[in-house]
DNA sequence: TATGAATGAGGATTCATTCAT
DNA sequence: TATGAATGAATCCTCATTCAT
């Protein structure tokens, strides 16, 4: 009976999903802006425009809409690195890590308010969102780990401590998106840095 | 009179270091397992086993407290990396990089409720603290920075973007302590997960 | 929309001015009764019958609500002191300012609480407080002053000590406000005591 | 056997005595300077070069110390007006009422932060204290009634409604001191202020 | 559905007083 | 007697959440 999707049923939850939409849209400027602990409900209503009713009509709570946003963040990271062939030959291999690196860093740099949040404080909020955080970075760390073990399998990378390595080359990623994206707001050139890092685990340092 | 150095007054101003000392250790306790935000003045006193007031007849805020631990920490990292001669031959440099990589991850072990704290979530939170974590985060950047360009000013190292290196070194520094120290809580063999950094670093992953 | 003045919003209005105002009045049988520092938050909500939070939406602190019921009480003195002509002939000048006297007693029977809080306790509050009670004494001082110094440059009064002679009608004004108002909860002839005060002032006590 | 006057007894109970003025009077500075309510406790023993427990030892509380000054003054007082006969012939009592006032307000200025404390800010703190100060008040009022009462009956003054008028002039005096003892710190010619006092009581305004 | 006034638990901090030394 | 560290009740204020309209 309530979901007949007539016009008016239509209608209605195209409102409601925008409503939602312009929420979000609001607090995730606010929580960039001011991060999540000084943000209060007020400042997420006042920066939406509706009243504070209004907000918990739409969400739980305060940390529900953060989670929210945060999952949207680790989605599109996710979505950014899914879909990489790294059992690839050597040669264009080295193309694709960068091609990969740079859409981590698109993907970071194309919500930057939501990369802010995520690695200046995302965490020690909550355990859920801790959590969240927690095992994402875990997917990341085992593509990672993963990649790597093709690597030295198919004879292209020398042996090495994968697990240790797969943490190096994470914190770098880590770093590097904090570092550009956060602190520097996204204003440097992709293409380069992640060419830079992709040599820099490739060939080390020591001169040859 | 009443400050000439007695026994008494000696003994006097012993308690108050204890007393002090015992409140710092269970406020690190606390800071540790809660985080910094979800820690109220209740539960630091409580912890501490004293009333409310005598938390404020030594300390500040609960600011002041986190400040002292902090600082605690960082003085330990710089302590670990200073004196370390980056400018020697690249035979022993090896050793003295693993060394010193050794010294840090002791130095985040030995302290590992402050490490917790700093790592998971020491920024967002005030801008007394942020400003000092900052500040440090820096240093050690830094130093990484000046290590490397004076390896590549000697011939030792290859030619690469110091800014961007530095960024990648830092970060698996910062990730290698966040996982071993942190998630793991220290059960790791910190000489060989330096070691295989180091030689991450320097000879990168490629087959040769 | 939703400023619109219809009869939703205008009903809002009023109930919010309601209940400022009930805030207001418990807040002034409070203060009355137990003096202002003796007065806590907790005092003025429970006596209002509002929430904590309830009381901080309508003002801003204790000393917020104080300062306006001053205000209330200073703007009535004020008004009833104002316009009154004091050049005119001595003849009806009696009248006048037995009637000037009588408003002023009037003004502080009809806010006998506040009176009661202004002149048993309003100095050595807070800054801001002692200022506008500083302030409205000179400002009746002043009214003093400037009305004796017409009387003797109209050759109605006599020379005099104008400045010792303000004080001293200032400070029997102040004590009949005090002990008729205050202690004597306004159970008095207020003619009759204006006249005698008046009296007293022009004739003074000798026997002729 | 603890009270036998023996020289140790004696001098301890001298060194008490010096002790409790030493605290006494620090009190009063700190209480003139900062006013009641805001003079701590910790101020206190400061001023007095004390500790905390000391000050215990000789008081029972804040409350006591104060009340103890406010006695001293209040004393002082009441030993200026004592003695003055008011009852002799009509010549020589334009003097002798010059002369009490003179004397309230050299008590008054002698004692210029007690008196500042008690016209400031002396009431409302406590029940006790406020009794203390009406009853000096009263005492101080039912003075000036008598002498009224006596200059009428002795046809010395003229008939007038004497309840009233001895609260003017009592409310006069109260101002005189407040201005010049407590706000302009005792800075004015006593005998100046003394005497337009005086003759403005007797003699009124109206020009004749 | 939208509103925003009301709530009250919970936060940090103060300070008069006590009491072991 | 003198000390001053310790106490904890009490203070003001905030803010996430609820709910009557």
């Amino acid at each position: 009976m309530t979901d007949k999707p007539d016009g008016r049923t239509e209608r209605a939850r195209a409102a409601r999903e925008e409503r939602r939409a312009q929420i979000l849209a609001a607090a995730l400027e606010v929580f960039a802006a001011k991060g999540f602990h000084t943000t209060s409900i007020t400042d997420l209503v006042e920066a939406a425009g509706v009243a504070r009713g209004t907000f918990y009509l739409y969400f739980d709570s305060k940390d529900t809409v953060f989670c929210e946003l945060l999952d949207d963040l680790l989605e599109r990271f996710r979505a950014s690195v899914k879909g990489i062939d790294v059992a690839s030959g050597a040669a264009s291999a080295v193309d694709q890590l960068v091609t990969t690196v740079v859409r981590i860093l698109d993907a970071a740099a194309s919500s930057q308010a939501l990369a802010t949040i995520v690695f200046k404080e995302a965490v020690g909020l909550d355990q859920v969102v801790d959590d969240r955080i927690v095992s994402f970075e875990e997917a990341l760390h085992d593509y990672v780990r993963v990649s790597l073990a093709n690597g030295v399998r198919l004879g292209w990378l020398r042996p090495h401590d994968t697990e240790v390595v797969a943490t190096l080359i994470y914190g770098s990623i880590r770093q590097v998106i904090y570092r550009y994206v956060v602190v520097e707001a996204g204003r440097f050139d992709r293409e380069h840095v992640a060419r830079a890092m992709v040599e820099h685990h490739l060939l080390g340092l020591i001169a040859r």
